[in-house]
RNA sequence: UGGGGCGUAGCCAAGUGGUAAGGCAGCGGAUUUUGAUUCCGCCAUUCCCUGGUUCGAAUCCAGGCGCCCCAGCCA
């Protein structure tokens, strides 16, 4: 598959490594299997990005193998639109499951023959206490539950009563099969936890061939069972899980071990990574979709450009651990950034044109002049640039009042434009409301292609397109990474954007951006890494920003 | 005295009895035809606190304090 490029990245140490490593000196695995468990209940995120690099990461580094497993036990919630998508994501995202493609639903028969098992072990009966009578009995935090009156069925009893609910003879809701445990165990997961419920729902593989499903609880540890997972490395809230993930491949014939280790999600500044939220965003239309490159979610990175090594090397970075943590955001820039400066081509546009005639330039002549792809890398090569007497540049590459630092054009002021020639502002025209339209300079011919022949210096080097050549294109820069200043989503209000997103509708590019392939990356001089969007088309060139330069001048300035 | 975790710099994070890695951010400075990049330098006498053990403690022990998770027929 083309989309997959190489997802390995330098191993990092951490305890989940270590942990591994230790059982594979002492010989408890001769393989290493990991897996990566979704439930294809919406589309996968930066967080998960974290688990993916750490579970294929893990099973590369070590010479094993990772699964795919969709954890598909609630039809309610599961679409086939995100299982496509999650595989898309995977891929993209550099790593390859081969041919472990699985899903909890390929267990459906084996679970309910060991939910039978514990049945028939005494282990496991149906209750029929209403969900609202098993909520009271479960008892609270600090006091421990009561027994169902259903608890002391015989087996015979909960062997009918459960092949009747698999059989479709009761609603919804009537009655669930429950493991019997212990109602006063501190660990209220123990308190005869629900194996499964009827659900009179079509699954997206299974269709309407059940009406019971197993819980996570349930179906998790022995789906990695059965796949001979050796470790199923998972977020910390499962933490109290794991004597139940215990409980049950103690009390079942599973054909292996696994064991199950927590490591901390991955929380970012200014970013939400709740699913309930991401899903209110696209369901209520505040983003395009799932893909808007405003959102955190893997397709809206890669339509944002952010280029998939970046990510796994931002997740190397951040490291795994057990304490919660909230990673700051210009980590995940400088992932980016690293990634792109290396990477991108060097291009000339100017977002915000204001156009500039050099007066001793002479009418009519146009010239070429050479810019190299790649400062940094000669291999990449050069191209050519029309250089005439009228020109684009920046408008905040200009002030008629400029301050003390100020570097960039203004009135009486020399410059270079990048690969062109010095020029010198002579003149500024305004307009009758007087706004500055148009700036009259002058250029010396000796300095073409940006040196002075007397070693004269300037203080700043412009970027400019041609008035003639140049292409219109419209920009779409997104403000700040993905969300708003405080990442609380429980203060999340619904009529809030994700982040602002501003539309440039009048840049002019250099010609050679006609080329530019949707998805690679670019970097504006001077302006940041841009890619080419989708949606684009050869007569409407749309760029989305995917991060812009540090800038300096910017702190200096602060912002002005 | 419900159970389970976690506390090392502004933010991540190594370190597991021998005298606090690394990265991000920040701050200086050099180079620069991107105020970018690159490069160099600085940035924890102290590891949540208090006691104890030890020649020696972030590491071991005791007691505190703080934060997170769990009461779905979600995962």
């Amino acid at each position: 598959m083309s989309v997959i490029e190489t997802g390995v990245v330098e191993a990092g140490r951490d305890f989940i490594r270590d942990i591994i490593q230790a059982d594979l000196d002492a010989k408890r695995h001769a393989r290493v299997v990991t897996r990566f468990p979704p439930e294809p209940n919406g589309y996968l995120h930066i967080g998960h990005a974290k688990s993916i690099c750490l579970n294929f990461g893990v099973a590369q580094e070590f010479g094993g193998c990772c699964h795919l497993r969709f954890d598909d036990t609630n039809p309610t919630r599961e679409e086939q639109e995100y299982i496509d998508a999650i595989k898309r994501d995977v891929h993209w995202l550099g790593f390859d499951w081969g041919e472990h493609l699985y899903h909890a639903s390929d267990y459906f028969e084996r679970l309910y023959e060991w939910a039978e098992h514990l049945i028939r072990a005494g282990n496991a009966y149906v209750d029929d206490q209403s969900p609202e009578e098993m909520r009271v009995a479960r008892g609270t935090l600090t006091e421990p539950g009561k027994n169902s009156p259903f608890r002391d069925r015989g087996i015979d009893e909960n062997l009918d009563l459960f092949r009747r609910m698999r059989a479709g003879e009761f609603p919804n809701g009537a009655c669930v099969l429950r493991a019997k445990i212990d109602m006063a165990s501190g660990n209220i997961n123990l308190r005869d936890p629900v194996l499964y419920r009827i659900l009179h729902a079509s699954h997206p593989r299974t269709g309407t061939q059940w009406c019971i499903y197993p819980s996570y609880d349930y179906a998790h540890g022995q789906s990695d069972a059965i796949e001979h997972i050796t470790h199923s490395v998972c977020t910390l809230e499962f933490e109290d899980h794991r004597p139940l993930y215990d409980w049950f491949i103690d009390h079942l014939p599973v054909p292996s071990r696994p064991r199950q280790y927590e490591f901390a999600r991955l929380n970012l500044t200014y970013t939400i990574l709740s699913k309930r939220v991401l899903t209110t965003l696209v369901r209520d239309g505040h983003v395009s979709g799932w893909d808007d490159p405003r959102m955190p979610t893997l397709a809206g990175l890669r339509r944002r450009g952010v280029p998939p090594a970046a990510l796994r090397e931002f997740v190397r970075r951040i490291g795994v651990a057990k304490a919660n943590s909230v990673v700051d955001v210009a980590m995940l820039e400088h992932a980016i950034r690293e990634d792109l400066n290396a990477s991108a081509v060097r291009r000339m546009a100017v977002l915000r044109p204001l156009k500039i005639v050099i007066e001793n330039y002479p009418e009519g002549q146009t010239e070429e002049v050479e810019g190299a792809n790649h400062p940094d890398d000669p291999g990449a090569g050069t191209r050519r640039l029309a250089f005439g007497r009228e020109l684009y540049v920046e408008r905040d590459d200009f002030m008629e009042n400029p301050p003390k630092k100020f570097f960039r054009l203004s009135p009486g002021k020399e410059v270079r434009l990048r690969y062109g020639y010095f020029v010198t502002c002579r003149e500024v025209v305004k307009n009758m409301a007087g706004e500055v339209v148009e700036l009259r300079c002058t250029y010396d011919p000796a300095t073409k292609g940006g040196n002075a022949p007397d070693g004269r210096k300037v203080q700043a080097t412009l970027h400019w397109v041609s008035a003639r050549h140049s292409l219109p294109a419209e920009i779409r820069v997104y403000n700040s990474l993905f969300t708003k200043p405080e990442p609380n989503a429980a203060d999340f209000k619904a009529d809030l954007n994700p982040c602002s997103l501003e539309v440039i509708a009048d840049a002019r590019v250099e010609p050679a951006l006609a080329q530019a392939t949707s998805g690679k990356a670019v970097q504006f001089e001077r302006q940041g890494y841009f890619t080419l969007d989708p949606d684009a088309t050869a007569d409407r060139l749309v760029f989305n920003r995917t991060i812009g330069l540090r800038d300096s001048w910017a702190k200096v300035s602060g912002g002005a």
